[in-house]
DNA sequence: CACCTGACTTTTTTAGTAGAATAGTCAGGT
DNA sequence: ACCTGACTATTCTACTAAAAAAGTCAGGTG
């Protein structure tokens, strides 16, 4: 299906991206992206069946970018602690791209919409396949000192998960937004920092950097 | 003015909190904590001049046992990682009575009332206050290589908020209430492990149970 | 005077609803 | 195969009336 109208497919895409990642999919309507386009409403229905598909098939772009990022970094031949760092600063780039799709909010004050759940859920087995590969390899190469490299993958998923769902809770306006965002970072590396130490084998043999 | 009342005023306290702690304090009116002392709601507001103020008083009533176990903790001679553990412990059996008095909620679904994120800061603040004495005496001890233990506290309480969060955030039914509780629990003293490994200065020297 | 009540007023919650906005459909046109 | 205008169906959003609950008060009792 997708070989027989390729280019406006992806150009339907690239819109309602656009629009999706200023506004989130509740606060952009069909007839804005179509407008965008210079075509019906009607027209989008002929690609995605529904709002929700288009908006889905958007974020499966950024969930695509992000997986292969990932790969990239699992992929090498860097010590696993150099991998978690990286894996770490991958988990901070994310955030953005979470944000500005809404698929995590900011005031979070409201009940949470079961298809943001269900993606933020896929990102997340994303995240766990890699850690995991990387916790993994840090055990066989007697890197790490894990005895379970799943079950220590998954606390380091959610103290970031946690960490991540407290700074957006506390995150004040616009004006002060960069300072949390970068004590947020700062955090964030604090625990890689510790929690490298606490899992390497030899002592000082840890390069955060 | 409590010396002039004391009995009524305890007798009061003591009604409102089996109220408060089983359904919070929205779904509980002062006409059903009056019909349980078998008095009249005005007779209420003779004690207390609103709802707000008699919820208040229940839960410092909670705030200052807690404070004084923690207090307890940290005045003890044992090894700051031993009182870390103690801290951990009690931050761990906090979670009751913040949850049966709604101070922070499963669902989570509909905006946080002020009071309630006032309530929950308090206890936060007692939290801030005794980690950082312990991570202070750590570090005087030299028995924590940490180089700034009010900044390493604050990680620690940002990453236990955090998995806090997360926890009632995704906990299920009450079925299975009592596994996900203990998969918590499990989690929370994993990291204090690693966090120990990572911040003491000799290698296998941490106890942890 | 300290303590309390019943009857009252004020404020907040709740459930329902009409109208607007928006998702989604379809017969037909190129 | 691709698209449109005009349509229907669904969902959101004020608004509101009724109910519930908070909070007040004049007065009563030991």
């Amino acid at each position: 299906m997708a070989s027989l109208h390729p280019d406006k497919h992806t150009a339907i895409l690239d819109a309602a991206h656009k629009r999706f990642a200023r506004y989130g999919l509740t606060k952009v309507t069909m007839d804005e992206i179509a407008e965008d386009l210079g075509m019906s409403k009607a027209a989008l229905y002929y690609y995605f069946p529904t709002k929700e598909d288009l908006y889905r098939n958007v974020v499966a772009s950024e969930q695509q970018d992000f997986a292969d990022r990932l790969e990239a970094i699992v992929r090498g031949s860097a010590p696993a602690a150099k991998k978690l760092s990286g894996y770490f600063a991958e988990h901070l780039r994310l955030l953005g791209s979470l944000l500005d799709l809404r698929i995590i909010e900011a005031p979070a004050a409201y009940p949470v919409k079961p298809i943001m759940r269900d993606l933020f859920h896929e990102f997340s087995s994303t995240e766990t396949r890699f850690l995991e590969a990387i916790m993994r390899e840090g055990k066989k190469r007697r890197e790490f000192a894990v005895e379970f490299p799943e079950k220590t993958a998954r606390l380091v998923q959610h103290v970031l998960q946690g960490l991540r769902m407290r700074f957006i809770k506390t995150m004040r306006d616009r004006e002060q937004r960069e300072a949390d965002i970068r004590a947020y970072r700062d955090e964030v590396l604090h625990f890689l920092k510790i929690f490298l130490m606490g899992i390497s084998r030899q002592r000082n043999g840890v390069k955060t950097a």
